[in-house]
Formats: C-alpha cells, sequence, structure tokens
DNA sequence: GAAGTTAAGTGGTCAGACCAGTGGCGACCA
DNA sequence: TGGTCGCCACTGGTCTGACCACTTAACTTC
C-alpha cells in the first residue's frame, strides 16, 4: 500500500523493460550490476526479481555469461504445480499416479509422431531414467507437456531414485523403432509401474 | 541432478523442513536469519529461496512479523501468469491436446474409483462443461490432477468456450454410473475431441 | 489499571567483497 | 602468417554486515 516492495517494483520494471526493447528469445539482458544501478536499486533486489523472472521461464541465466531471454514462447502455467507441494504421503501417491499416467500418454503420442530424427536422438540418450524418457517427451512435439512432465519429474527425483535394467531401455527402443503404441505401453507397464507398485 | 546453485538447495531444504515439521497453514516458519544459521548458507541465498516459495504461493512474509504458511486456493498466481501469455498457435494446440489428454486419464481414473457420493455431486453439477469436468476431476480423488486441470482450464478458458448439449451430459452420467471406462472414453471422444477438432 | 515508552526481533534493502566460470584480446612462439 | 597460450575484464553466485521500517511485547509511568 504505502510503500510497494522493491523487488516486485524491479520484477515489473524489467518486465516491461523486456517488452519495450522487444527482446526475443536468446537475446541478452543487461547484467544484474547494470540493471541494478539503472533502476537504483541495490543488486540483491534485482536478483530477487530475476529469481521470480526464472521461475516464471521467462529468462535463464549463465554464470559467466549473463542472463538471456529464454527459448520458446514458455508461458509457465505449470509452475502453478508447485503449489501441491504441501507436505503429506497422499501427495506422493498423487505424484506418482499423474506422472506415470503422463508418461504413458506420451508414450502414446510418440509413437504416432516419432520422427527418425528424434529416434536416433532417444537412441542416443543415457541409459538413465529421467534422460531418456525427457527425449521420449520431447519426441511428442507438445512443449506444454514437456513443460509439466519437467516440473513433476524435477519433485519425483526428491522422492524416488528409478533405477531401471538395461533391457528396458534396448527394448522400450525398439517398440518405438515399430512405432507400437501397445508395445511400448507394456513394456511401461512391466517395469515402471510394476516397480513403483512395489515402492509404495 | 546435483543443483550446483545454492538458492535452489535452500528452496528444496526450506520446503523439506515444511513438510517434516508437518506445518500448516497460518504456521510460521523460521525468521530468514535462523534459516541461514541453521541451514549455513548467507540470508541473501534463503531470501531468494523463500521468494520461489512465495510465487508459488505456499508462503506469504508479512513485515516485522515473519514468514507465514500461506492458505491455498489462491489464484492471484494465475492472474500474474496470466499477463505473460502470448497465445501461438502451436501453444493453443499443445494446451488442447493435452488437457483432453488429461481429461481422458480422468475419466478412466474416475471409473475406478467413484463413489457413489461422488457420483451423485456430478449428478448435481450444472450442464456447463467446467462445472461438471471439474466434479469428475475431483472423483478421481487426485488432488495434483485436479490442480494441473484447473490451469489447464484456467487458460483454456481464455480461448475456447465449449457449450456442449444436454445428451452429453446425461449420457456421460450413465456411463460414470455403470463405471464403464470405455463407454465414458467414446462419449469423450464423440463430442468433445470432434468439436475441438473442427475449432481447429 | 490504563496509557505511553522502550527494546528486541523481523522482513526489506543496500553496499562491498570475494569466488568461479566465460570469452576476448594480445603476446608469444613455431 | 597462423595458431596457441595466458592474462584480464566481465558475468552470475554467494556471503557478510550494516541500516531501515515495522510489529510485538514487556516495561515504565501516571
Amino acid at each position: 500500500m504505502t510503500t510497494s516492495k522493491v523487488y516486485i517494483e524491479t520484477f515489473w520494471q524489467i518486465h516491461r523493460m523486456i517488452e519495450e526493447a522487444g527482446l526475443q528469445p536468446g537475446d541478452r539482458l543487461p547484467s544484474e550490476r547494470e540493471l541494478a544501478d539503472r533502476l537504483r536499486v541495490g543488486r540483491s533486489s534485482v536478483r530477487e526479481a530475476l529469481r521470480a523472472l526464472e521461475l516464471l521461464g521467462l529468462i535463464e541465466t549463465r554464470r559467466g555469461e549473463g542472463t538471456f531471454m529464454k527459448p520458446f514462447g514458455d508461458h509457465q502455467l505449470i509452475q502453478l504445480l508447485g503449489s501441491f507441494i504441501l507436505q503429506g504421503n497422499r501427495e506422493k501417491r498423487d505424484l506418482i499416479e499423474t506422472k506415470m499416467f503422463i508418461e504413458r500418454m506420451c508414450l502414446q503420442l510418440a509413437c504416432e509422431r516419432l520422427t527418425d530424427e528424434k529416434l536416433e536422438h532417444i537412441a542416443r540418450a543415457e541409459h538413465t531414467y529421467d534422460l531418456f524418457f525427457q527425449r521420449v517427451v520431447e519426441a511428442t512435439d507438445n512443449y506444454l507437456l514437456l513443460r509439466i512432465w519437467l516440473v513433476l519429474n524435477d519433485f519425483f527425483e526428491h522422492v524416488y531414485t528409478l533405477t531401471l535394467p538395461s533391457e528396458f531401455y534396448e527394448q522400450m527402443w525398439t517398440a518405438l523403432q515399430k512405432r507400437s503404441c501397445e508395445e511400448a505401453t507394456a513394456i511401461y507397464e512391466q517395469y515402471v509401474m510394476q516397480k513403483m507398485s512395489k515402492a509404495n
């Protein structure tokens, strides 16, 4: 009311600055020190504002290089999911259930849309669950879905570590190569869902 | 995997602390200085982590008083995020595709878990798409899924208005009453997906 | 007992220092 | 000439200590 918080003010000023300068994805923002200087606020306030912009997915910071506009029209609605974090086992169950459902959904979509190029990309992925599956989700060509999955996976990693045998990755890749939705789903259920049901 | 940035680590540590202490809405968190002391990081890092939690709607800070758990149910973030949406066609496609997929997922889950009480609740819902479907999603008993759907729906409403004939609601309710996943899915595809494919 | 004062604690902000990466520029060498 | 190496300026990341504005509660005073 009386004095609005500086970092909020700064947030909007930077946001306006981005709009007025017409910054495009990949473009660089002024350095934190210069922003602080220009807006006549402390660097810490600038940083708190930048954190918000980062969380919203508008910018990306790279140490030693600078702050950049993030690629893709990245409406970060999904971050809202963060509000679910309020404690409890029930939320964990919900998280696992939702994540598995979405992953199966992605497998289906991937089978429909998979290009040879994307297939190659998946093949080259390391045999860790998150890296492998990220490429599968990318193959769906649905950026929103990717965002949702990334958030779910991020939370998931703080709860469990999922390691699967090499056969899983090999069989899954074979199924994807054949674009066989049924086969991919079956493999997923056999390995992942079985393992997660035991973990509960 | 390993996040080198302190403020991200701190974010998760505070989050864990909230969980383990079982903090409820309205409860107070330790002061910034105490958190910094306890987690052995600088106060500025604590503040950047708190900013993130605040943006996610988990906490609320009151100058001179402290930091408190926030009651959930706040839509303020959605409004904030709303100012960032620059709707491209690709994003629309992703939104519609994802929302429809999730709704079908919810139909499946609802058929598995639907209680008579929830069924009644659905029956009493008005015949508007969002109100009807919200109750369906609620019937899945998965709060995370509900959160995701609410966000998707919120944005969806800024793009389209979906009106369906009464038959849809009646047929759907009949299918749910029978707990028939196949039937419900078929009705969904017949009415919703058909209509949306034309809208594109 | 009530009103006013004080002191301690809290979030908000700033300035300055240092660390750790990045990248460009110039000196040096083959 | 062409390449390489190393220096240095600049960037984000972090910490510290200081001060302000505000709240609360204990204390003093009438």
